[in-house]
DNA sequence: TTAATGCGCAACCGACGGGTTGCATTGTCC
DNA sequence: GGACAATGCAACCCGTCGGTTGCGCATTAA
């Protein structure tokens, strides 16, 4: 690998734990939730419909807020947790800067194979 | 939840793994060096410089496969892998969905707010 | 044919993570 | 003040996952 590449790399390694944050259903749920809602949401909300108790979604909101893509925000006895959508569209930039390179990369190496067999 | 939001969120839940498949930095720096190589590699290419044994490059090469991030193919001794940007794609228009829906709620609140206020 | 390379399969281990339960704390309403 | 509601904290259980090691098999090179 070029020293540029390198780079590269360390940085897609530390977007690594955003994605492990949007790697697990639940949590994508509770994403898909605020992002329904339009607003911030307590946990007692979060927890209506799902399944699961609401330690473990207290768990994953934490989750979520380590990873940057959530915060949340004291209303007297409840908790609001909105959603951070700069952190998404960082992570939606990963992904566009990868399939893109290869997309190119793999562009250039069609158009060699293409002329030398010409 | 509206029913609309409730195919969205089963959409979104089925992209878990995809996200979980790049929640880990040692996958994501394979996925790197696919993308910098700009061609299929064989599985001691990936694990040189890797600090980790070629089984585990092989189990997360499996599970990248699961995922629909990689695919492979035999060619004698040697199997290689390449990427599938199409996949990688789709996993960006999820976040762009996401991110594109809470920036919209949040702008319709933000000017309802305001015409309360005003 | 013999040696070396690239890989797959299987078993094993330690650690992390999701989920639960129980209890304490703080805020709200009567 | 007293009842109820929303959270937080801590301990615990168990499954999954990342990683290693050992072995066997096919393919290539000498």
């Amino acid at each position: 690998m070029t020293r540029s590449s390198a780079a590269a790399a360390q940085k897609l390694a530390g977007a690594a734990p955003l994605f492990a944050a949007l790697g697990e259903p639940a949590r994508l749920r509770i994403v898909a939730k605020l992002c329904e809602a339009g607003g911030p949401l307590p946990i007692v909300r979060l927890t209506r419909g799902a399944n699961i108790s609401r330690q473990a979604i207290t768990k994953h909101l934490h989750a979520l807020s380590d990873a940057g893509l959530v915060r949340n925000e004291r209303n007297g006895r409840e908790s609001l947790w909105r959603l951070e959508p700069l952190r998404l569209e960082e992570a939606q930039r990963y992904l566009g800067l990868i399939s893109a390179r290869w997309d190119e990369a793999l562009g250039r190496l069609r158009a060699l194979t293409e002329r030398e067999e010409g």
